[in-house]
DNA sequence: TCCGGCATCAACCGATCGGTCGATGCGCGG
DNA sequence: CCGCGCATCGACCGATCGGTTGATGCCGGA
């Protein structure tokens, strides 16, 4: 879905005159009601304008040559958030990408922001909050959320604890997949010895003791989905 | 957090006069931007009027007197949905809840549909259907979102299959928690035997060879969480 | 009434897992 | 340079799991 909402072309952008700059603003997200919510939250404020919406990740990556920061949404239907940032950074690396999103799983949290996003917020954020975000992300500030800052930091303090290694997650995945370790170990081309380590610092690092509830609660963080 | 959002007493609602009775409104979502998305859908209508905004199932529970119809999210901080559809319930049989929700899991589907809901739809859907679904709500009539309406057909059509009986989710939570038969055995009061009976009943179920892919495949359809 | 699902239990067996020792090599940062 | 984490591998053992067969009683729908 796209949706143009002015007739303003591109170059109008400092049409309005007075109260400096305006911040052209596309919003992406796949709720109708979001986005009117949105609309609503920045339609408000007199430097801001929104250029335009889309509901998934291919319109906003099409979109995105008329604004200077896009609100977006990760879990789409089609193109999802991770992708459109990772694409947006590449055709449009001048657009700031702000990630407004209801979940903060690691699983959702770590790949945004690997993928170039100048920010990330949750839904449930109050309106004002949104609105200074924004204005810091045009700046090219980073904006957390309390949470989602909290998380990142655990996953830099401790690289060792927590945090499981990229091996460590391919393993958890084929073993939530069904696989034993003989075939886990077949997968990923080492021995079963090795499969076997892999779970125990698994268990370690998740503070359980078998691969059932080393699944359940790697679902819990959001480290699978 | 309340919010109380006109002067007009509860004994107002007829008093627009032309265009018929209006329908009373309460919003129940954690997120201000939902609430300020669907506070413009129902406002642009002329038959509707919004009463009042909750952020938490109390709160909804404590404004639910000033409305017909209450639009409700489910996981929402502190009191969450079903608790408030339940409790409402209870307290003002004539109110009618419509749940608006970005999850169609099993896991949130099925309880709030028990707990008493007049209908369930996601927040992906466009404003006229809104705005539809609480006039036939408003009616009485069950409004369904068409993937949930698939859900419920599905866990009606058959009993056996796909659904996961109460004592083998009870299983399955315990296996998730890390417990070994012998372990879910004591915390259930039976033999080892019939626990991995109802393991095996689970595996063919979910269509898995073992636990640690049954608690995977138990968290991908929202049977777990 | 009878069938089917559910819940319960028993015994048995091989396969797998979890735990523990050990070991090697690589890469990175103090 | 040395230490640390990571990834890799081997061997051993007891515990647990998965699969099978077979059984009982209860309940609700055809």
């Amino acid at each position: 879905m796209i949706r143009l909402l002015t007739g303003e072309e591109p170059g109008d952008q400092a049409a309005g005159g007075e109260g400096g700059p305006v911040i052209r603003l596309l919003i992406v997200d796949d709720h109708p009601v979001v986005r009117d919510g949105l609309r609503g939250v920045f339609g408000a404020v007199p430097d801001f304008e929104v250029v335009g919406e889309a509901s998934d990740g291919a319109a906003a990556v099409e979109l995105a040559d008329r604004a200077d920061v896009v609100l977006m949404d990760l879990r789409m239907p089609g193109v999802g958030g991770v992708e459109a940032i990772a694409r947006l950074r590449e055709t449009r690396p001048g657009v700031r990408v702000l990630v407004l999103t209801t979940f903060d799983s690691d699983s959702d949290v770590l790949p945004a922001i690997e993928a170039g996003a100048t920010g990330y917020l949750l839904k449930d954020a109050p309106r004002e909050e949104l609105v200074r975000a924004v204005r810091a992300a045009h700046c090219g500030e980073s904006v957390l959320s309390p949470t989602v800052a909290g998380r990142l930091m655990a996953s830099v303090r401790r690289p060792s604890d927590q945090a499981l290694s990229a091996r460590e997650r391919q393993v958890l995945a084929l073993v939530a997949g069904g696989a034993t370790n003989r075939d886990a170990a077949r997968e990923l081309f080492v021995s079963e010895a090795t499969v076997k380590t892999h779970l125990l610092h698994i268990y370690d690092k998740l503070g359980v003791r078998d691969r059932a509830s080393a699944v359940a609660e790697a679902y819990r963080r959001g480290l699978l989905s």
